[in-house]
RNA sequence: GGGCGAAUAGCUCAGCUGGUUCAGAGCGCCUGCCUUACACGCAGGAUGUCGGGGGUUCGAAUCCCUCUUCGCCCACCA
């Protein structure tokens, strides 16, 4: 503990130590420390895939979540953050489907049940890495409430969620038109779809009449479709075709005739005004189909090739393929009219980019609108708090505008549907079950579970109540349940947030969070997202790894503002990450030097001890810094509660690096070094404002405020910062007076830095400063700290009055004041009146602006009266500043 | 096509309900300094028609309208 410290921060060599240290002491679990005292505080974690590794975005998430949930802690509430994986289906099926491909097998030739084991095997394996990953950014996540979300109980809960809705009516079968996804061979929700613009063609094709008197013009972008066109729709009142209506069509390529029905849909103002319809392959025709009771002519496989249905010659050949085909037939046969580029919203699958294909099947789907009702209730009346606010109208939009949420997937890995058919032949009963089934509840006879999966969402929007045993009526549901803020990335409001109120509202009777913080994106200096396929990511544990997991923090956290992204740059992680770093070494190098002045028998600021410090015995820098302290423990408590992350870091940094570090150690230093009285006074004030900077600080760099708060005197071995109780403000620390009176005292250390600077004054030599104006409140203060304006300026000799050299430098404090650096030959009399000419130039500009503003009758008569008063002030002052230098230049004799 | 948001120093952004943070911070840049906590540092300095135009007001970076440019979300004009 005496061990003198390094003079580089050297994160590497402290951390996992740390991390170790505190999880044996179990300081993440609600359960160690203060049971049953304290408000329950809960984070629900957004589970990240169970293959995943750690990305910026990861650690982004990760860490506000853990600022937050530190924060917290240290308020005294009983923290809990909720750690765990998603199963993930897709992506983690398609992991392992890769892996077998380089074997050279499909998971069709392992068959389900051992795919599922190797599925199994892998995640067992590989392990959720990301958990651990997790932990060397410092995340205090409660690992002993880890779950999985194929875990036993959480599958038990998306069986009960699933029977119940079923009971409920709000889960149905049905044959609809969904998305599909032809290389991952699956089904997939409206979310999981992603439109992108992209650059096509509009197919304006002829279709002729089939009695030969003529032809229909449609427009198409996807003209194989039209080998399942089972009719052309025209609008019921278009003067056009009116006549045309209940006539047929001869389906060219096909020769199959195809009626002209009549329906609203169509708007007459597109493109001919007539629509080929395939009610197999498209939303829209899905339903003109239904209307007109027109069969819906299957053309695809899954794998999006022509299937048997379609004329021989087009059978198997891609979707893209057949395109070209069809075009080039019609083109041939002079049914091709015109064709146009056209801009238009693709849709890919979210999981491998794949184009998606409309496609009629039989799904489960859960009926979302009653679901909704409440959650747009709840949002309504205020129980819900979005950061940033306008995000709430992206969730209000979803909500009104909800589509019955598809949850069956035509994929291995997953909670497979709990609903059994029975085989014997005439009972045809379909059993939804909490159970396992092995023969029919109505007949006896054998029973065939249901081949599909539910999509992986249908298990992670359960979590904030399954995480704590729901449906079982557990200590824990009860205590955290619900939970307060959600931290998450904004593209998965609609998969994951906003289902989870859904489900919270209807299982549990409450939301599960009140405050929904949205942060943005991570992104490269061009402003793209990072992605592994962009190649421009940034892997954190090697940002860990060079330059210590609070420089990733500070950095991310002090770079992110509500409702922007985070930029980094991937080519320079020093650019990046050297603030947080820098800030690091400035911390340690403050800490190392305070500890190693703070030997010695120690005086409490407050309190009843005997040897308390008085406030007699406080100089003015002492009632400066302390009252800076306390202004900062408000404002940076202020802007963690209201989630501005990077305020509460602003503030601190300020804090520590500008007010304590530039200005109070270096004031400080002559009590500590030599026998001046004040000593213990002094290391009093920097022990209590270096605590309550590594507590403030704590949340957002918890490694290194840890290492230090540990050193300080009087800590037993056991006692870690991260429950510590978080600082609180004091009133009888307030102190203006002493917030103006120092400020003076900067002010004129600066003045006299800056003209010996300007003139170039050897850093060692020292010169003297006169200081006139008669202002008592200036003197006093400035006599206060007389030693520390001669130290810290290097001046000499240091008096008030007024100087009869002319050759010098010259500046006006804000009050008023002025003060002068005698530099004799030193110095250019001619650069000295010029910059004093700029200088009065800038203040006659001001003066004058002033005066025509109070000047103006309106002003005077409408303007509150305190404002101006305000004003009239700034005149004065302006005014004398102004004065003042005036005759310094009449005294150099300037032109 | 509908909805929402943003535009302030070279870069990333503060600037909340008009007037004491009013033109700011950090990084970068320029000039001096290896001053016994720290060169991952210290001290000093330069930099802006607050996107364009109009309006409201005694007063606008801040409120309103409009244009331009960029984002985000949603959408079955085939």
């Amino acid at each position: 503990m005496t061990q003198p410290l390094p003079p580089q921060y050297n994160p590497s060599s402290i951390e996992s130590e740390l991390y170790q240290w505190w999880t044996e002491r179990r300081l993440f679990s609600p359960d160690s420390h203060a049971p049953g005292s304290g408000e329950p505080y809960v984070i629900m974690m957004p589970p990240p895939n169970v293959t995943a590794v750690l990305h910026m975005g990861h650690g982004l998430n990760n860490t506000v979540q853990d600022v937050l949930i530190r924060f917290e802690r240290m308020r005294g509430r009983r923290a809990l953050w909720v750690p765990g994986t998603d199963h993930a289906g897709i992506a983690t099926q398609n992991v392992v489907e890769r892996l077998l491909a380089e074997e050279g097998l499909t998971r069709f030739d392992l068959g389900r049940d051992a795919f599922v084991d190797r599925v199994w095997e892998h995640v067992r394996e590989t392990g959720p890495a990301i958990l651990e990953q997790l932990k060397a950014i410092g995340c205090s996540a409660d690992w002993s409430r880890t779950y999985f979300t194929l875990d036993e109980g959480l599958s038990r809960a998306v069986r009960e969620v699933f029977v119940r809705l079923y009971e409920q009516g709000l889960i149905y079968r049905g044959h609809y038109i969904i998305n599909w996804c032809p290389r991952c061979l699956t089904a997939l929700s409206n979310e999981e779809v992603e439109k992108d613009e992209v650059a096509g063609h509009l197919w304006h094709l002829r279709y002729p009449l089939a009695d030969g008197s003529g032809h229909l013009t449609v427009a198409t972008t996807r003209p194989e479709t039209m080998l399942g066109d089972t009719a052309v729709a025209v609008h019921p009142a278009d003067e056009r075709y009116r006549h045309l209506i209940g006539r047929d069509i001869r389906l060219p390529l096909v020769e199959r005739l195809i009626p002209i029905v009549a329906d609203e849909a169509v708007d007459p103002s597109f493109g001919s005004g007539a629509v080929k319809v395939t009610p197999a392959h498209d939303p829209a025709d899905f339903e003109i189909g239904r209307r007109h009771s027109l069969p819906g002519i299957d053309i695809m496989t899954p794998e999006a090739r022509i299937s048997l249905a379609a004329p021989e010659r087009f059978q198997g050949l891609d979707r893209y393929e057949a395109r070209r085909r069809v075009v080039a037939e019609f083109d041939t046969a002079g049914l091709l009219e015109r064709t146009e580029e056209h801009r238009h919203a693709v849709g890919h699958c979210y999981r491998c980019g794949t184009v998606v294909e409309p496609r009629l099947s039989d799904q489960w789907f859960v009926r979302m609108e009653p679901l909704a009702r409440p959650a747009l209730a709840a949002y309504r009346e205020g129980t819900l708090r979005f950061v940033p606010e306008r995000r709430g109208d992206d969730y209000e939009a979803w909500l009104e505008g909800i589509r019955d949420w598809c949850i069956s997937r035509q994929l291995w890995w997953g909670h497979r549907i709990p609903v059994w058919y029975c085989e014997a032949a005439g009972c045809g009963q379909v059993s939804v079950s909490r159970t396992d089934l092995d023969t029919c509840p109505g007949c006896g006879g054998p029973v065939r579970q249901d081949e599909d999966v539910l999509d992986t969402w249908f298990s992670s929007w359960l979590v904030p109540f399954s995480s704590l045993g729901w449906p079982d009526r557990t200590r824990d549901l009860a205590t955290f349940y619900p939970g307060h803020t959600l931290v998450s990335a904004p593209e998965i409001l609609f998969f994951w947030v906003a289902r989870m109120i859904m489900s919270g509202l209807h299982f549990m009777g409450q939301v599960p969070y009140r405050d929904i913080y949205l942060h943005g994106t991570v992104r490269d200096t061009q402003h793209r997202k990072m992605s592994k396929s962009l190649g421009n990511g940034i892997d954190p544990l090697e940002v860990v790894e060079r330059y210590g997991a609070d420089a990733l923090r500070y950095s991310l956290i002090s770079g992110m503002s509500v409702g922007t992204d985070v930029i980094l740059d991937p080519n320079d992680l020093e650019a990046s990450f050297a603030s947080g770093r820098n800030f690091a070494n400035k911390l340690w190098n403050a800490g190392r030097f305070i500890l190693s002045n703070l030997n010695g028998p120690t005086r409490p600021l407050a309190g009843s001890h005997p040897h308390v410090v008085r406030r007699e015995e406080l100089t003015l820098a002492d009632r400066w810094i302390i009252a800076r302290c306390d202004a900062t423990v408000t404002e940076a408590t202020e802007a963690y509660q209201r989630l501005r992350l990077n305020e509460a870091a602003g503030a601190i940094y300020h804090f520590i690096w500008s007010d304590l570090a530039d200005w109070y150690i270096e004031q400080v230093k002559p009590r500590l070094y030599g026998d001046l009285p004040g000593g213990d006074v002094a290391r009093a004030v920097l022990a209590r404002t270096f605590d309550v900077s590594l507590r403030l600080l704590h949340p957002t760099m918890p490694f290194i405020t840890e290492a230090l708060w540990r050193r300080l005197p009087g800590r037993s071995d056991t006692a870690s910062i991260s429950v510590a109780p978080w600082p609180a403000p004091d009133t009888r620390a307030h102190d203006d007076q002493a917030l103006e009176e120092f400020g003076l005292v900067q002010e004129l250390v600066s003045a006299i830095r800056a003209v010996r600077a300007e003139y170039g004054v050897q850093p060692g030599q020292p010169v003297r400063a006169v200081v006139s104006g008669d202002n008592r409140v200036t003197v006093g203060a400035l006599e206060q700290e007389r030693s520390t304006i001669l130290r810290l300026a290097k001046l000499s000799a240091f008096s008030f009055g007024e100087s009869r050299e002319r050759a010098g430098g010259h500046a006006v404090l804000s009050e008023g004041t002025a003060v002068f650096v005698p530099l004799g030959d030193a110095i250019d009399v001619g650069r000295e009146c010029g910059r004093l000419g700029t200088e009065v130039d800038r203040l006659v500009r001001l003066v004058e602006s002033q005066e025509k503003k109070l000047g103006n009758e309106q002003f005077v008569s409408r303007a509150p009266s305190d404002v101006v008063e305000r004003e009239r002030q700034k005149l004065v002052t302006w005014k004398e500043q102004c004065e003042v230098l005036v005759k310094k230049r009449e005294l150099l004799g300037c032109v």
